[in-house]
RNA sequence: GCGCUCGUAGCUCAAUUGGACAGAGUGUCUGACUACGAAUCAGAAGGUUGCAGGUUCAAAUCCUGCCGAGCGUACCA
């Protein structure tokens, strides 16, 4: 076993040996599950598959399971040290800890280019469209919050073999910029804001600056682009960089409207009916039929949402949209995927990720107010890795309170510093063992098998779950697995550190097996962090 | 009212998507630096997973009903 393409994973050889006993027992197209069991007196490995299969089978489990056990044992497969069943019907695996050791040569050789990178996408494209804040104001924490979360899931798809592409929309037309507009007149004639106006610090500034004409929409749009330029310059501060900023003023006034409400006609989905233009939406799975025209002539913000979308599959093709929306906009979702099915979309196709909200202990998050914590201020005060960290730590389903207070005095305390310090930990042995002349020429000649520390058997578990990990974050859109997964790796690493000291001149063989374990966590720590965006120094 | 989402340690969040004893951080308490970086490690305490039923060998997870929270319910965007 020397070469990477040699490697199979251990869960991935056990579920096909189970596959193959299961087949003998006449047992067809069942695919096992193999897990690792939260607690390590269960084994390394186990699989339910006698429970789900028993009543299939008219069985009872626990001697499906011990019948499986017995099949499994005559085999005599490699790595394996013992089969139990646990009742009611488990089939735990204990294995010896070559598995782990030829576990360690494969992420070696892989290095952090090519470990955990698992091809699920198949070279298809996705894009992901993700924070499309109104340019009417500054980003808030609340839109950074979902900045990292699109950010790292372009990442994690892209290692795992999809063409990404992250797109920004910019509502840069309809009422908002001409409220906008009249907020910044109101400002600069020193008069009330409109009803439901911006107001703020920035709309003073922008009214200071502004010398065009008293145009509410010329105004508006003039500002929106000011607007738009600091809102790029706050993602690029966070480290978000986006493939295309693709403009609603484009999609209204480009074409895509007209040859969407052609291709609606067409299709016999649309009516008149009070002087507007409806979408019979309700029989396609919305809650209602949708207004496309209004009775004065004017598109609705559907109506250019609908054509936006539809230019993402027809026109530019891409194979899945992922879109990532607030809590605030999930009425839209209803709305969006009746419309792709009636534009022969598959609506299957179109993901949209909703988040839930975030609050702020102690302050409103609305543009409208004037009344919001800035990104930018907010990545100045506790640092751009941490704030993405931060983001990254949960799922995007969970309702987040954030006390800016509380994570701007606890940063020395925030669980970036614990991965990073990891890291610099990694570098510093690794540089003392360059001092002593201890590097590894040759994997083949460092004696693995000295690696039988109960924490450096823990570590290495932790890294060969790694993949599996990335797997399963990719396909379920949830990055922050790479982060729960993270912290335990730096955990598993910073125990094994205090226990097993690296650098022992006296047992060089152990030492150089040592430093092979200590690479193969940076390798892995590596991939993950660059996966969160979170960046590692070699010194804190 | 209706709809969507959510409810897990004091606080902030995890939990291999139906698995075994619900785990981390933080806070509180107790230990560990004349060994590679103590921004660390080891330990204690903290829970009837909002409540009540149901399905299942197995439920924080699925179903039903309550309770509570957020959001939505425009010819706004």
């Amino acid at each position: 076993m020397n070469r990477i393409s040699d490697y199979i994973p251990a869960k991935e050889y056990l579920k096909a040996e189970i596959a193959n006993v299961l087949s003998d027992l006449g047992v067809i197209e069942v695919i096992p599950k193999v897990e690792v069991p939260a607690d390590p007196n269960y084994g390394d490995f186990s699989t339910n598959v006698a429970m789900v299969l028993a009543r299939r089978l008219k069985k009872n489990p626990s001697d499906l399971a011990q019948d499986l056990v017995q099949k499994l044992l005559d085999k005599k497969l490699r790595f394996i040290k013992e089969i139990n069943f646990v009742s009611p019907g488990f089939v735990n695996f204990y294995l010896n800890y070559q598995w782990l050791y030829e576990f360690i040569e494969y992420v070696y050789e892989s290095g952090p280019e090519n470990f955990a990178k698992v091809n699920i996408g198949n070279n298809s494209s996705v894009q992901i469209e993700f924070v499309s804040a109104n340019p009417t104001g500054p980003l808030h924490v609340g839109n950074g919050w979902w900045a990292a979360y699109g950010d790292s899931l372009a990442r994690l798809l892209s290692r795992c073999g999809y063409l990404v592409s992250k797109e920004y929309y910019v509502n840069d037309t309809g009422g908002q910029i001409r409220t906008l507009g009249e907020s910044i007149l109101a400002s600069k004639k020193k008069i009330e804001p409109p009803e439901n106006g911006y107001r703020g610090e920035y709309i003073d500034k922008l009214a200071q600056e502004y010398s065009g004409v008293d145009d509410i929409y010329e105004t508006g749009k003039w500002a929106a682009e000011i607007i738009l330029k600091d809102i790029k310059d706050t993602l690029l501060k966070m480290h978000v960089e986006f493939d295309s900023w693709y403009s609603q003023d484009h999609i209204e006034r480009g074409g895509a409207v007209e040859d969407t409400l052609n291709e609606l006609e067409q299709k016999g989905l649309i009516y008149k009916k009070d002087g507007a233009t409806f979408l019979a939406s309700e029989k396609l799975g919305d809650s209602r039929d949708r207004v496309l025209i209004k009775s004065n002539g004017d598109i609705t913000y559907t109506c250019g949402d609908i054509a936006y979308h539809r230019d993402k599959f027809k026109v530019r093709g891409f194979d899945r949209v992922i879109d990532v929306f607030g809590a605030d906009h999930h009425g839209q979702v209803a709305s969006l995927k009746s419309a792709m099915t009636a534009l022969d979309i598959d609506e299957a196709n179109l993901e949209i990720q909703i988040g839930q909200m975030i609050s702020l202990v102690g302050a409103k998050m609305s543009k409208r107010s004037g009344n919001f914590v800035k990104l930018d201020d907010f990545l100045d005060d506790v640092g751009v890795d941490a704030a993405r960290l931060m983001s990254l730590m949960n799922s995007i389903d969970q309702a987040t309170v954030l006390d800016i207070d509380l994570v701007k005095s606890t940063t020395m305390d925030n669980p970036v510093y614990y991965l990073q310090y990891a890291y610099a930990r990694i570098c510093s042995i690794q540089q003392n063992a360059l001092k002593e002349s201890l590097n590894i020429d040759d994997l083949a000649n460092v004696e693995l098998s000295l690696l039988t520390d109960p924490k450096e058997i823990a570590l290495l578990k932790i890294i060969s779950e790694f993949e599996d990990i990335v797997v399963d974050a990719a396909n379920m859109r949830r990055p922050h697995k790479i982060t729960t997964w993270a912290r335990q790796l730096a955990s598993g690493f910073h125990s094994f550190y205090h226990d097993c000291k690296v650098i022992d001149l006296k047992n060089p063989d152990l030492t150089m097996a040592r430093l092979a374990l200590v690479e193969v966590t940076k390798i892995s720590l590596t991939v993950a962090l660059d996966l969160l965006g979170v960046t590692l120094l070699e010194h804190m």
